[in-house]
DNA sequence: CGCGTGCCCACTAATGGGCACGCGGTGCCTTAGT
Protein backbone atom coordinates (compact mmCIF):
# COMPACT_ATOMS: atom_id res chain seq x y z
CA UNK A 1 0.00 0.00 0.00
CA UNK A 2 1.81 3.70 -0.91
CA UNK A 3 1.30 6.32 1.29
CA UNK A 4 -0.62 9.99 0.26
CA UNK A 5 3.23 11.00 0.19
CA UNK A 6 3.90 8.39 -2.12
CA UNK A 7 1.00 9.54 -4.83
CA UNK A 8 2.13 13.14 -4.27
CA UNK A 9 5.51 12.63 -5.24
CA UNK A 10 4.88 9.81 -7.72
CA UNK A 11 2.30 12.50 -9.56
CA UNK A 12 4.16 15.19 -9.37
CA UNK A 13 7.31 13.70 -10.72
CA UNK A 14 5.60 12.14 -13.98
CA UNK A 15 2.61 14.50 -14.69
CA UNK A 16 4.04 17.76 -13.44
CA UNK A 17 7.65 16.91 -14.17
CA UNK A 18 9.00 18.29 -10.90
CA UNK A 19 11.68 16.66 -9.88
CA UNK A 20 11.83 17.06 -6.09
CA UNK A 21 8.91 18.65 -3.84
CA UNK A 22 10.30 20.89 -1.23
CA UNK A 23 8.99 19.83 2.74
CA UNK A 24 7.06 22.64 2.95
CA UNK A 25 5.10 21.63 -0.38
CA UNK A 26 4.63 18.03 0.25
CA UNK A 27 3.60 18.97 3.88
CA UNK A 28 0.42 21.20 2.09
CA UNK A 29 0.02 18.58 -0.30
CA UNK A 30 -0.58 15.53 2.32
CA UNK A 31 -3.16 18.08 4.34
CA UNK A 32 -5.13 18.41 1.68
CA UNK A 33 -5.16 15.11 -0.03
CA UNK A 34 -6.02 14.19 3.80
CA UNK A 35 -9.02 16.60 3.82
CA UNK A 36 -7.16 19.20 5.61
CA UNK A 37 -7.54 23.04 5.37
CA UNK A 38 -4.04 24.57 4.58
CA UNK A 39 -2.64 28.13 4.74
CA UNK A 40 0.91 28.60 2.99
CA UNK A 41 2.53 32.02 3.10
CA UNK A 42 5.62 31.25 0.53
CA UNK A 43 7.87 33.55 -1.15
CA UNK A 44 7.15 34.18 -4.76
CA UNK A 45 9.09 30.84 -6.98
CA UNK A 46 9.13 28.31 -3.99
CA UNK A 47 6.53 26.66 -5.89
CA UNK A 48 3.34 27.77 -4.01
CA UNK A 49 1.12 26.47 -7.27
CA UNK A 50 2.40 23.00 -6.80
CA UNK A 51 0.67 23.06 -3.60
CA UNK A 52 -2.29 22.97 -5.22
CA UNK A 53 -2.08 21.38 -8.83
CA UNK A 54 -0.38 17.87 -7.96
CA UNK A 55 -3.13 16.76 -5.12
CA UNK A 56 -5.98 18.11 -7.74
CA UNK A 57 -5.19 15.26 -9.23
CA UNK A 58 -5.46 13.00 -6.97
CA UNK A 59 -8.60 14.36 -5.18
CA UNK A 60 -12.19 13.22 -6.54
CA UNK A 61 -14.00 16.43 -8.24
CA UNK A 62 -12.43 19.48 -9.63
CA UNK A 63 -10.20 22.75 -8.63
CA UNK A 64 -11.67 25.94 -8.02
CA UNK A 65 -9.33 28.48 -8.31
CA UNK A 66 -9.95 31.93 -7.04
CA UNK A 67 -7.52 33.94 -8.54
CA UNK A 68 -7.92 38.15 -8.44
CA UNK A 69 -6.79 39.04 -12.53
CA UNK A 70 -7.63 37.38 -15.00
CA UNK A 71 -4.36 38.09 -16.61
CA UNK A 72 -2.84 36.06 -13.97
CA UNK A 73 -5.52 33.18 -14.06
CA UNK A 74 -4.54 32.86 -18.14
CA UNK A 75 -0.90 32.23 -17.22
CA UNK A 76 -1.63 30.01 -14.71
CA UNK A 77 -4.19 28.12 -17.22
CA UNK A 78 -1.16 28.21 -19.90
CA UNK A 79 1.16 26.69 -17.26
CA UNK A 80 -1.10 23.79 -16.81
CA UNK A 81 -2.13 23.01 -20.78
CA UNK A 82 2.04 22.13 -20.82
CA UNK A 83 1.36 19.21 -17.70
CA UNK A 84 -0.03 16.16 -18.55
CA UNK A 85 -2.96 16.92 -16.17
CA UNK A 86 -7.20 17.24 -17.45
CA UNK A 87 -8.25 21.23 -19.19
CA UNK A 88 -7.81 24.03 -17.05
CA UNK A 89 -10.24 26.49 -17.96
CA UNK A 90 -11.47 29.59 -16.91
CA UNK A 91 -14.77 31.45 -16.54
CA UNK A 92 -14.89 35.56 -16.60
CA UNK A 93 -16.57 38.03 -18.25
CA UNK A 94 -14.34 39.06 -20.78
CA UNK A 95 -14.13 35.84 -22.66
CA UNK A 96 -16.69 34.84 -25.42
CA UNK A 97 -19.89 33.24 -24.43
CA UNK A 98 -18.68 30.18 -26.44
CA UNK A 99 -15.96 29.40 -24.28
CA UNK A 100 -17.74 29.75 -20.91
CA UNK A 101 -20.20 27.30 -22.38
CA UNK A 102 -17.20 25.18 -22.58
CA UNK A 103 -15.48 25.45 -19.24
CA UNK A 104 -18.88 24.48 -17.76
CA UNK A 105 -19.52 21.38 -20.17
CA UNK A 106 -16.11 20.35 -19.37
CA UNK A 107 -16.19 20.64 -15.99
CA UNK A 108 -19.57 18.99 -15.90
CA UNK A 109 -18.35 15.33 -17.80
CA UNK A 110 -15.01 15.68 -15.67
CA UNK A 111 -13.01 16.67 -18.53
CA UNK A 112 -11.79 19.77 -17.05
CA UNK A 113 -9.96 19.46 -13.60
CA UNK A 114 -9.44 23.06 -12.70
CA UNK A 115 -11.28 26.21 -13.13
CA UNK A 116 -10.13 29.51 -12.71
CA UNK A 117 -12.72 32.39 -11.69
CA UNK A 118 -12.69 35.74 -9.97
CA UNK A 119 -14.28 36.13 -6.64
CA UNK A 120 -17.02 37.96 -8.33
CA UNK A 121 -18.22 35.14 -10.12
CA UNK A 122 -19.03 33.43 -6.73
CA UNK A 123 -21.39 35.99 -5.99
CA UNK A 124 -23.47 34.56 -8.94
CA UNK A 125 -26.22 32.12 -7.40
CA UNK A 126 -26.06 30.40 -11.01
CA UNK A 127 -22.40 29.99 -10.83
CA UNK A 128 -22.24 28.29 -7.12
CA UNK A 129 -25.14 25.87 -8.42
CA UNK A 130 -22.84 24.52 -11.21
CA UNK A 131 -20.09 24.21 -8.79
CA UNK A 132 -22.71 22.08 -6.31
CA UNK A 133 -23.61 19.85 -9.15
CA UNK A 134 -19.69 19.68 -10.29
CA UNK A 135 -18.81 17.98 -6.93
CA UNK A 136 -15.98 20.55 -6.29
CA UNK A 137 -12.80 18.40 -4.36
CA UNK A 138 -10.18 20.92 -4.07
CA UNK A 139 -10.67 24.47 -3.79
CA UNK A 140 -7.73 26.99 -3.60
CA UNK A 141 -7.42 31.21 -2.98
CA UNK A 142 -4.84 32.09 -4.87
CA UNK A 143 -3.10 35.58 -3.42
CA UNK A 144 -5.57 35.38 -0.92
CA UNK A 145 -4.23 38.42 1.19
CA UNK A 146 -6.33 39.88 -1.18
CA UNK A 147 -9.08 38.73 1.22
CA UNK A 148 -7.69 41.07 3.93
CA UNK A 149 -6.38 43.60 1.82
CA UNK A 150 -9.23 44.19 -0.76
CA UNK A 151 -12.15 42.63 0.77
CA UNK A 152 -13.21 45.17 3.41
CA UNK A 153 -14.22 47.81 0.66
CA UNK A 154 -12.26 47.56 -2.55
CA UNK A 155 -13.49 44.45 -3.87
CA UNK A 156 -15.80 43.22 -1.16
CA UNK A 157 -16.96 39.63 -2.93
CA UNK A 158 -13.57 39.09 -1.67
CA UNK A 159 -15.42 38.52 2.00
CA UNK A 160 -17.91 36.55 0.35
CA UNK A 161 -15.72 33.79 -0.56
CA UNK A 162 -16.01 31.72 2.61
CA UNK A 163 -19.69 31.27 2.00
CA UNK A 164 -19.30 29.89 -1.25
CA UNK A 165 -17.18 28.01 0.47
CA UNK A 166 -19.76 26.83 2.71
CA UNK A 167 -22.28 26.22 0.02
CA UNK A 168 -19.80 23.70 -1.77
CA UNK A 169 -19.81 21.47 1.34
CA UNK A 170 -16.58 22.42 2.77
CA UNK A 171 -13.90 20.90 0.69
CA UNK A 172 -10.18 21.19 1.72
CA UNK A 173 -9.32 24.87 0.96
CA UNK A 174 -5.52 26.10 0.14
CA UNK A 175 -5.02 29.90 1.39
CA UNK A 176 -1.88 30.89 -0.80
CA UNK A 177 0.36 34.21 -0.53
CA UNK A 178 3.42 34.91 -0.16
CA UNK A 179 3.39 37.91 2.09
CA UNK A 180 0.74 38.16 5.14
CA UNK A 181 1.64 39.46 8.25
CA UNK A 182 0.17 37.60 11.86
CA UNK A 183 -2.64 39.71 12.00
CA UNK A 184 -3.40 39.30 7.94
CA UNK A 185 -3.38 35.81 8.45
CA UNK A 186 -5.59 36.23 11.17
CA UNK A 187 -8.29 37.78 9.26
CA UNK A 188 -7.67 35.54 5.73
CA UNK A 189 -8.65 32.50 8.57
CA UNK A 190 -10.98 33.73 9.57
CA UNK A 191 -12.84 34.99 6.59
CA UNK A 192 -12.68 32.25 4.66
CA UNK A 193 -13.61 30.72 7.60
CA UNK A 194 -10.54 27.46 7.70
CA UNK A 195 -10.93 25.02 9.88
CA UNK A 196 -8.54 24.13 12.14
CA UNK A 197 -5.85 24.79 9.10
CA UNK A 198 -2.07 23.92 8.78
CA UNK A 199 -0.02 27.54 8.38
CA UNK A 200 2.92 26.96 6.37
CA UNK A 201 5.25 29.88 6.47
CA UNK A 202 8.47 30.39 5.90
CA UNK A 203 10.72 33.29 6.73
CA UNK A 204 10.16 36.79 5.25
CA UNK A 205 13.77 37.36 5.65
CA UNK A 206 15.50 38.86 2.23
CA UNK A 207 19.14 39.19 3.24
CA UNK A 208 19.82 39.96 -0.94
CA UNK A 209 17.68 43.11 -0.81
CA UNK A 210 20.33 46.26 0.81
CA UNK A 211 17.34 48.51 2.40
CA UNK A 212 17.41 52.53 2.28
CA UNK A 213 15.40 54.98 3.52
CA UNK A 214 15.61 58.68 3.13
CA UNK A 215 13.41 61.24 4.48
CA UNK A 216 12.71 64.57 2.47
CA UNK A 217 10.80 67.75 3.64
CA UNK A 218 11.25 69.13 0.00
CA UNK A 219 9.28 66.98 -2.51
CA UNK A 220 11.42 68.83 -5.45
CA UNK A 221 14.59 67.37 -3.85
CA UNK A 222 13.16 64.27 -3.53
CA UNK A 223 12.24 64.54 -7.00
CA UNK A 224 15.70 64.78 -8.51
CA UNK A 225 17.63 62.75 -6.18
CA UNK A 226 15.62 59.60 -7.03
CA UNK A 227 15.98 60.59 -10.62
CA UNK A 228 19.16 60.51 -10.12
CA UNK A 229 19.61 57.20 -8.24
CA UNK A 230 17.57 55.71 -10.82
CA UNK A 231 20.62 56.74 -13.83
CA UNK A 232 23.30 55.38 -11.31
CA UNK A 233 21.82 51.96 -10.33
CA UNK A 234 22.31 48.82 -12.06
CA UNK A 235 19.13 47.99 -14.15
CA UNK A 236 16.29 46.49 -14.22
CA UNK A 237 14.18 48.31 -11.54
CA UNK A 238 11.06 49.34 -10.86
CA UNK A 239 9.92 53.13 -9.02
CA UNK A 240 6.84 52.97 -7.16
CA UNK A 241 4.73 56.22 -7.11
CA UNK A 242 1.17 57.15 -5.29
CA UNK A 243 -0.31 58.45 -8.21
CA UNK A 244 -0.54 58.10 -11.99
CA UNK A 245 -0.08 61.59 -12.40
CA UNK A 246 3.39 61.30 -10.37
CA UNK A 247 3.99 58.01 -12.45
CA UNK A 248 3.99 60.09 -15.79
CA UNK A 249 6.24 63.14 -14.37
CA UNK A 250 8.43 60.93 -12.87
CA UNK A 251 8.71 59.06 -16.29
CA UNK A 252 9.21 62.05 -18.21
CA UNK A 253 11.61 63.13 -16.31
CA UNK A 254 13.88 60.63 -16.25
CA UNK A 255 13.72 60.37 -19.98
CA UNK A 256 15.15 64.12 -20.25
CA UNK A 257 17.65 63.04 -17.74
CA UNK A 258 18.69 59.44 -19.03
CA UNK A 259 17.92 59.30 -22.68
CA UNK A 260 19.27 55.42 -22.53
CA UNK A 261 17.56 54.18 -19.65
CA UNK A 262 14.38 52.66 -21.80
CA UNK A 263 11.36 53.81 -19.07
CA UNK A 264 7.77 53.62 -19.21
CA UNK A 265 5.09 54.38 -16.57
CA UNK A 266 2.57 52.13 -15.84
CA UNK A 267 -0.96 52.47 -13.63
CA UNK A 268 -4.90 51.72 -13.95
CA UNK A 269 -5.59 54.59 -16.53
CA UNK A 270 -3.66 53.13 -19.53
CA UNK A 271 -5.81 51.16 -22.04
CA UNK A 272 -5.47 47.30 -22.15
CA UNK A 273 -3.11 47.08 -24.87
CA UNK A 274 -0.93 49.84 -23.14
CA UNK A 275 -0.87 47.99 -19.84
CA UNK A 276 0.07 44.53 -21.95
CA UNK A 277 3.10 45.95 -23.92
CA UNK A 278 4.60 47.69 -20.70
CA UNK A 279 4.43 44.68 -18.78
CA UNK A 280 5.62 42.22 -21.79
CA UNK A 281 8.35 44.81 -22.57
CA UNK A 282 9.57 44.69 -18.86
CA UNK A 283 9.16 41.17 -18.54
CA UNK A 284 11.11 40.58 -21.59
CA UNK A 285 13.99 43.00 -20.88
CA UNK A 286 12.87 45.64 -23.84
CA UNK A 287 12.29 48.05 -20.62
CA UNK A 288 14.64 48.91 -18.62
CA UNK A 289 12.60 50.57 -15.72
CA UNK A 290 9.00 50.97 -15.14
CA UNK A 291 7.45 54.01 -13.26
CA UNK A 292 4.00 52.65 -11.48
CA UNK A 293 1.45 52.66 -8.89
CA UNK A 294 0.25 50.02 -6.88
CA UNK A 295 -1.31 48.60 -10.49
CA UNK A 296 1.93 47.30 -11.27
CA UNK A 297 3.45 44.14 -9.71
CA UNK A 298 1.26 41.05 -9.09
CA UNK A 299 2.02 38.38 -12.17
CA UNK A 300 5.85 40.25 -12.38
CA UNK A 301 7.99 37.00 -11.55
CA UNK A 302 11.25 38.18 -13.31
CA UNK A 303 14.29 37.40 -11.83
CA UNK A 304 16.91 40.36 -12.50
CA UNK A 305 15.06 43.05 -10.88
CA UNK A 306 17.91 44.89 -9.29
CA UNK A 307 16.49 47.82 -7.36
CA UNK A 308 13.02 48.80 -6.19
CA UNK A 309 12.86 52.49 -5.26
CA UNK A 310 9.72 54.02 -3.55
CA UNK A 311 9.52 58.02 -4.53
CA UNK A 312 6.30 58.32 -2.18
CA UNK A 313 5.44 55.94 1.42
CA UNK A 314 2.64 53.71 0.38
CA UNK A 315 0.18 52.86 3.36
CA UNK A 316 1.07 50.13 4.74
CA UNK A 317 4.23 47.89 5.44
CA UNK A 318 2.28 44.65 3.77
CA UNK A 319 2.01 46.55 0.50
CA UNK A 320 5.74 47.63 0.74
CA UNK A 321 7.46 44.61 1.48
CA UNK A 322 4.72 42.88 -1.12
CA UNK A 323 6.55 45.57 -3.66
CA UNK A 324 10.05 45.17 -2.55
CA UNK A 325 10.11 41.56 -2.90
CA UNK A 326 9.64 41.93 -6.59
CA UNK A 327 13.34 42.62 -6.43
CA UNK A 328 16.20 40.25 -6.38
CA UNK A 329 14.30 37.11 -6.94
CA UNK A 330 17.15 35.60 -8.40
CA UNK A 331 19.04 35.36 -5.13
CA UNK A 332 21.93 38.33 -6.81
CA UNK A 333 21.72 41.63 -5.23
CA UNK A 334 18.88 44.57 -5.15
CA UNK A 335 18.98 47.92 -3.62
CA UNK A 336 15.66 49.00 -1.97
CA UNK A 337 14.82 52.50 -1.15
CA UNK A 338 12.38 54.05 0.36
CA UNK A 339 12.02 57.88 -0.57
CA UNK A 340 9.72 59.71 2.24
CA UNK A 341 7.91 62.58 2.45
CA UNK A 342 5.61 62.94 5.41
CA UNK A 343 2.78 64.48 3.42
CA UNK A 344 2.66 60.43 1.81
CA UNK A 345 0.59 59.36 4.31
CA UNK A 346 -1.49 62.05 4.26
CA UNK A 347 -2.33 60.96 0.62
CA UNK A 348 -2.41 57.19 2.29
CA UNK A 349 -5.09 58.36 5.23
CA UNK A 350 -7.34 59.55 2.85
CA UNK A 351 -7.11 56.62 -0.14
CA UNK A 352 -7.62 53.90 2.81
CA UNK A 353 -10.84 52.80 4.20
CA UNK A 354 -13.30 55.16 3.63
CA UNK A 355 -15.95 55.43 5.96
CA UNK A 356 -19.46 53.47 4.49
CA UNK A 357 -22.41 55.22 4.25
CA UNK A 358 -25.49 54.85 6.74
CA UNK A 359 -27.62 55.47 3.91
CA UNK A 360 -26.39 52.34 2.19
CA UNK A 361 -26.92 50.47 5.34
CA UNK A 362 -30.62 51.62 6.12
CA UNK A 363 -31.21 50.96 1.99
CA UNK A 364 -30.33 47.07 2.33
CA UNK A 365 -32.49 47.00 5.55
CA UNK A 366 -35.31 48.58 3.81
CA UNK A 367 -35.42 46.25 1.20
CA UNK A 368 -34.92 43.19 3.16
CA UNK A 369 -37.95 43.92 4.85
CA UNK A 370 -39.78 42.93 2.11
CA UNK A 371 -38.55 39.45 2.30
CA UNK A 372 -35.54 37.37 2.14
CA UNK A 373 -33.60 38.30 -1.68
CA UNK A 374 -30.22 37.16 -3.34
CA UNK A 375 -27.78 39.90 -3.96
CA UNK A 376 -29.32 40.49 -7.34
CA UNK A 377 -32.73 41.14 -6.08
CA UNK A 378 -31.08 43.34 -3.08
CA UNK A 379 -29.59 45.06 -5.42
CA UNK A 380 -33.02 45.79 -7.90
CA UNK A 381 -34.39 46.84 -4.70
CA UNK A 382 -32.22 49.24 -2.92
CA UNK A 383 -30.81 50.80 -6.54
CA UNK A 384 -27.39 50.19 -5.02
CA UNK A 385 -23.85 49.05 -6.98
CA UNK A 386 -23.13 46.10 -6.67
CA UNK A 387 -20.51 46.84 -4.39
CA UNK A 388 -22.10 49.25 -1.98
CA UNK A 389 -24.64 46.72 -2.00
CA UNK A 390 -22.09 43.78 -1.08
CA UNK A 391 -20.13 46.16 1.47
CA UNK A 392 -22.78 46.69 3.29
CA UNK A 393 -24.43 43.23 3.25
CA UNK A 394 -21.33 42.27 4.55
CA UNK A 395 -20.69 44.71 7.32
CA UNK A 396 -24.73 44.01 8.51
CA UNK A 397 -23.72 40.01 8.46
CA UNK A 398 -20.38 40.85 10.27
CA UNK A 399 -23.08 42.65 12.91
CA UNK A 400 -25.66 39.88 12.96
CA UNK A 401 -28.02 42.13 11.71
CA UNK A 402 -28.08 40.03 8.17
CA UNK A 403 -27.85 36.27 7.73
CA UNK A 404 -26.75 34.88 4.47
CA UNK A 405 -28.06 31.66 3.40
CA UNK A 406 -28.07 29.21 0.29
CA UNK A 407 -27.28 32.86 -1.93
CA UNK A 408 -30.02 34.39 0.43
CA UNK A 409 -30.42 37.21 2.46
CA UNK A 410 -32.33 38.47 5.39
CA UNK A 411 -33.40 40.77 8.44
CA UNK A 412 -32.21 39.27 11.68
CA UNK A 413 -34.17 40.26 14.55
CA UNK A 414 -32.71 43.59 15.19
CA UNK A 415 -33.61 47.14 14.62
CA UNK A 416 -32.55 49.15 12.08
CA UNK A 417 -30.83 51.93 14.42
CA UNK A 418 -28.92 49.34 16.17
CA UNK A 419 -27.61 47.30 12.89
CA UNK A 420 -26.55 50.90 11.45
CA UNK A 421 -25.10 51.89 14.43
CA UNK A 422 -22.80 48.20 15.08
CA UNK A 423 -22.00 48.19 11.48
CA UNK A 424 -20.87 52.06 11.44
CA UNK A 425 -18.85 50.87 14.96
CA UNK A 426 -17.39 48.31 12.75
CA UNK A 427 -16.00 49.58 9.78
CA UNK A 428 -14.67 52.74 12.23
CA UNK A 429 -12.93 49.53 14.27
CA UNK A 430 -11.43 48.15 10.60
CA UNK A 431 -10.80 52.12 9.69
CA UNK A 432 -8.88 52.47 12.78
CA UNK A 433 -6.91 49.19 12.13
CA UNK A 434 -6.09 50.46 8.50
CA UNK A 435 -5.16 54.24 9.74
CA UNK A 436 -2.54 52.60 12.66
CA UNK A 437 -0.36 50.70 9.83
CA UNK A 438 0.50 54.11 8.36
CA UNK A 439 1.69 55.32 11.33
CA UNK A 440 4.12 52.32 11.44
CA UNK A 441 5.32 53.17 7.43
CA UNK A 442 6.24 56.35 9.10
CA UNK A 443 8.42 54.61 12.07
CA UNK A 444 9.81 52.38 10.04
CA UNK A 445 10.70 55.61 7.73
CA UNK A 446 12.25 57.22 10.99
CA UNK A 447 13.60 54.06 13.28
CA UNK A 448 17.28 54.50 13.97
CA UNK A 449 16.88 50.91 14.40
CA UNK A 450 17.41 48.01 11.93
CA UNK A 451 15.31 47.94 9.10
CA UNK A 452 15.46 45.14 8.68
CA UNK A 453 14.63 44.28 12.20
CA UNK A 454 11.75 46.20 11.90
CA UNK A 455 10.41 45.10 8.77
CA UNK A 456 10.61 41.22 9.92
CA UNK A 457 9.11 42.11 12.91
CA UNK A 458 5.89 43.68 11.71
CA UNK A 459 5.82 39.78 10.19
CA UNK A 460 6.27 38.27 13.43
CA UNK A 461 9.58 37.49 13.24
CA UNK A 462 12.36 37.96 15.33
CA UNK A 463 16.09 38.97 14.40
CA UNK A 464 18.45 38.49 17.00
CA UNK A 465 20.53 41.42 16.35
CA UNK A 466 20.67 44.21 13.56
CA UNK A 467 21.56 42.89 9.95
CA UNK A 468 24.52 44.62 8.96
CA UNK A 469 23.12 45.18 5.29
CA UNK A 470 20.62 47.99 5.70
CA UNK A 471 21.35 52.00 6.11
CA UNK A 472 21.15 52.14 9.67
CA UNK A 473 23.37 48.99 10.52
CA UNK A 474 25.97 50.96 8.29
CA UNK A 475 25.59 54.32 10.23
CA UNK A 476 26.08 52.75 13.30
CA UNK A 477 22.68 53.82 14.85
CA UNK A 478 21.09 50.43 14.50
CA UNK A 479 23.59 48.73 16.91
CA UNK A 480 22.14 51.07 19.97
CA UNK A 481 18.35 50.06 19.17
CA UNK A 482 19.01 46.38 20.20
CA UNK A 483 16.61 45.58 23.38
CA UNK A 484 18.82 44.48 25.91
CA UNK A 485 17.02 41.57 27.18
CA UNK A 486 15.92 40.62 23.92
CA UNK A 487 15.29 36.68 24.40
CA UNK A 488 14.73 37.42 28.27
CA UNK A 489 11.32 37.10 28.99
CA UNK A 490 11.84 38.95 32.56
CA UNK A 491 8.55 40.93 31.49
CA UNK A 492 6.72 38.50 29.30
CA UNK A 493 6.47 41.03 26.43
CA UNK A 494 7.41 38.64 23.81
CA UNK A 495 5.80 39.00 19.92
CA UNK A 496 2.64 37.47 19.84
CA UNK A 497 1.80 37.21 23.79
CA UNK A 498 -1.92 38.37 24.62
CA UNK A 499 -2.22 41.45 26.65
CA UNK A 500 -4.33 43.69 28.20
CA UNK A 501 -3.83 47.63 28.73
CA UNK A 502 -5.69 49.32 31.74
CA UNK A 503 -7.72 51.81 28.76
CA UNK A 504 -7.32 50.34 25.70
CA UNK A 505 -8.30 46.72 25.98
CA UNK A 506 -7.29 43.31 24.52
CA UNK A 507 -3.96 43.22 22.40
CA UNK A 508 -1.58 41.39 21.15
CA UNK A 509 2.21 42.06 21.31
CA UNK A 510 3.69 42.31 17.91
CA UNK A 511 7.55 43.58 18.09
CA UNK A 512 10.02 44.84 20.48
CA UNK A 513 12.50 47.26 20.20
CA UNK A 514 14.96 48.80 22.29
CA UNK A 515 12.73 50.98 23.85
CA UNK A 516 9.17 50.35 22.97
CA UNK A 517 6.45 47.88 21.98
CA UNK A 518 4.15 47.23 19.13
CA UNK A 519 0.70 46.15 19.99
CA UNK A 520 -2.21 44.98 17.77
CA UNK A 521 -5.30 46.40 19.89
CA UNK A 522 -8.51 44.97 18.71
CA UNK A 523 -10.66 48.52 19.32
CA UNK A 524 -7.61 50.98 18.31
CA UNK A 525 -5.52 49.09 15.59
CA UNK A 526 -1.56 49.05 15.93
CA UNK A 527 -0.08 51.36 18.38
CA UNK A 528 3.52 52.01 19.80
CA UNK A 529 4.01 52.32 23.46
CA UNK A 530 6.84 53.21 25.64
CA UNK A 531 8.37 50.46 27.19
CA UNK A 532 9.58 52.75 30.32
CA UNK A 533 6.00 54.11 30.18
CA UNK A 534 4.72 50.60 30.04
CA UNK A 535 6.71 49.42 32.93
CA UNK A 536 6.43 52.40 35.34
CA UNK A 537 2.73 52.68 34.98
CA UNK A 538 2.27 49.19 35.12
CA UNK A 539 0.08 49.29 31.33
CA UNK A 540 0.15 45.71 30.09
CA UNK A 541 -1.11 42.92 31.73
CA UNK A 542 -0.38 39.24 30.03
CA UNK A 543 -3.87 37.47 29.50
CA UNK A 544 -4.27 34.00 28.74
CA UNK A 545 -4.78 33.24 25.00
C1' DC B 1 -9.09 64.44 4.65
C1' DG B 2 -6.64 68.34 3.87
C1' DC B 3 -3.70 70.82 0.80
C1' DG B 4 -2.88 73.60 -3.43
C1' DT B 5 -5.08 76.44 -6.96
C1' DG B 6 -7.50 80.11 -8.64
C1' DC B 7 -11.07 83.34 -8.37
C1' DC B 8 -13.31 87.45 -6.42
C1' DC B 9 -13.10 91.42 -4.08
C1' DA B 10 -11.23 95.16 -1.68
C1' DC B 11 -8.65 98.79 -3.00
C1' DT B 12 -5.15 105.29 -3.36
C1' DA B 13 -2.06 99.74 -8.63
C1' DA B 14 0.23 95.89 -6.44
C1' DT B 15 -0.87 92.82 -3.26
C1' DG B 16 -3.44 89.75 -0.04
C1' DG B 17 -7.38 87.78 2.50
C1' DG B 18 -11.18 84.68 2.15
C1' DC B 19 -13.22 80.88 0.21
C1' DA B 20 -15.03 77.43 -3.01
C1' DC B 21 -13.33 73.85 -5.63
C1' DG B 22 -10.65 70.00 -7.26
C1' DC B 23 -7.81 66.20 -6.47
C1' DG B 24 -5.97 61.59 -4.94
C1' DG B 25 -5.45 53.67 -6.10
C1' DT B 26 -6.13 48.87 -6.70
C1' DG B 27 -10.34 45.17 -10.83
C1' DC B 28 -13.85 42.63 -11.40
C1' DC B 29 -18.46 43.26 -13.81
C1' DT B 30 -22.04 44.53 -17.82
C1' DT B 31 -23.67 46.09 -22.17
C1' DA B 32 -24.51 49.30 -26.02
C1' DG B 33 -22.72 50.68 -30.12
C1' DT B 34 -19.28 50.31 -33.98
Amino acid sequence: MTTARERLQQAAADRFDFAELHPDQLDGMEHLVEGRDVLAVLPTGAGKSAIYQVPAVLLEGPTVVVSPLIALQHDQQLGLAERDVPEAVTVNSAQPAARTRHAWEALATGEAEYLFLAPEQLSKDEVVERLVEAGIGLFVVDEAHCVSEWGHDFRPDYLRIGAAIERLGHPPVVALTATAAPPVRADIIERLGLREPREIVRSFDRPELHLTVRVYADDDLRHRELVERVRELPRPGMVYVATRKEAERYTEALEAAAPDVRAAHYHAGLNRKRREEVHDGFLAGDLDVVVATSAFGMGIDKPDVRFVLHAASPGSLDAYYQQIGRAGRDGGAATVELHHHHDDLRLQRFLVARRPKPEALRAVLTALEEGPATGKELGERSELSPQRRTTAVNLLEQVGAVQVEEGRISRADLSAQEAVDAAVEAAERHRRLVRSRIDLVREYAETAGCRRRYLLGYFGEELGGPCGHCDTCEAGSAEEHVPEDLGDERDGLTPSTPVRHTEWGDGVVLATEADRLTVLFDERGYTTLSRQAVEQNDLLDVREA
